[in-house]
DNA sequence: GCACAGTGGTTCAAGTTTTAAACAATACCT
DNA sequence: AGGTATTGTTTAAAACTTGAACCACTGTGC
């Protein structure tokens, strides 16, 4: 089958989509940096739990919601412990899981450091895009995503090597 | 000054935005790793001599382009020169410069490994949008760009940590 | 109750990448 | 010529990722 290449304004489009993501990448993980020493995919794990009920999630769960390894979630969340934001605790309904346990200390980080890097992302994209926009860009990304889901468990039938579980308190 | 939080609408945005980007740039790399053996930096390192005129970029322009430090570009061209698909060559007008030069290898692998790269960011993204919404995430994502790049040469005045010069064939 | 396949999470070793600082060679300016 | 700035590499350390192996436990079927 031949290849359908992008036209012009795909191409275009394509083009503007690599530099956005990839500029706001780094202005983002240099501001975490800076401010809570730490990069993105680690802040997004603090504040993923910070949002979980009793600010707690299983280690599996994280993983999945983060789209990581849970290899390399055990990284993370032991780099993190090292930090004191986050503990680790035994699940009491399965003895073989583990639940990670946002700290008081890293409530207190995410606090902290969440109006900088709130600022981040405003001054980078909200405070220049109209309402309309904004919809845009949601409708945008939601429609990219479904995209990625449903072609991803269709096709090659092979994802990340693992399934979940959940278990809440 | 008290933070302004984002709006439900754009939080949802923000959301929607760093799932379909994270999603993304896992399935990019995960294809180019399987077809071409490398991701997605150094895949666009390739892609970006071979729209160079004469395919062939001095070091620093290199790095410049992709937005990375002149160390982590000579560590990325040492592997691809490796690999074969890209050659060092000394700069006729400066001699501390050199060249990264796309080799006929290089080439190839970019001409085997496109489509199917073109197909990723195709049934990812494109199939999906109308031209609208093409034109929609041109602006949204130009609009970001340009908000980054003013935001970091004003601001804190240092940016990477260096400047360029340029130098054709 | 008990084997036994499956799950949850960690560990380990290897490999890859990133960073920062220091450096040699060359260019540019006065 | 002399001083300063650039180019690109080197180096050593740190950070991260991967995949396979592994242990402890769970759940199911017999």
């Amino acid at each position: 089958m031949t290849t359908r290449w992008l036209t012009a304004a795909e191409q275009r489009a394509w083009r503007s989509y690599l530099s956005a993501t990839s500029l706001l990448e780094d202005a983002i993980d240099r501001r975490l940096q800076a401010e809570a020493g730490m990069p993105h995919l680690y802040y997004s794990i603090l504040a993923k739990l910070s949002e979980a009920p009793d600010r707690r999630l299983r280690m599996t769960d994280l993983a999945e919601a983060q789209k990581i390894t849970r290899s390399r979630l055990t990284y993370a969340v032991t780099r993190l412990e090292k930090d004191g934001t986050v503990r680790r605790e035994g699940c009491p309904t399965d003895k073989r899981g583990h639940m990670a346990v946002l700290t008081d200390e890293g409530m207190a980080l995410l606090e902290r450091v969440a109006p900088g890097h709130v600022e981040t992302v405003r001054t980078a994209i909200f405070d220049h895009l109209t309402p309309e926009q904004v919809e845009q860009l949601d409708e945008i990304c939601g429609t990219i995503t479904r995209a990625i889901q449903d072609g991803n468990s269709g096709a090659s039938g092979e994802d990340l090597p693992w399934r979940r579980r959940s278990c809440s308190s």
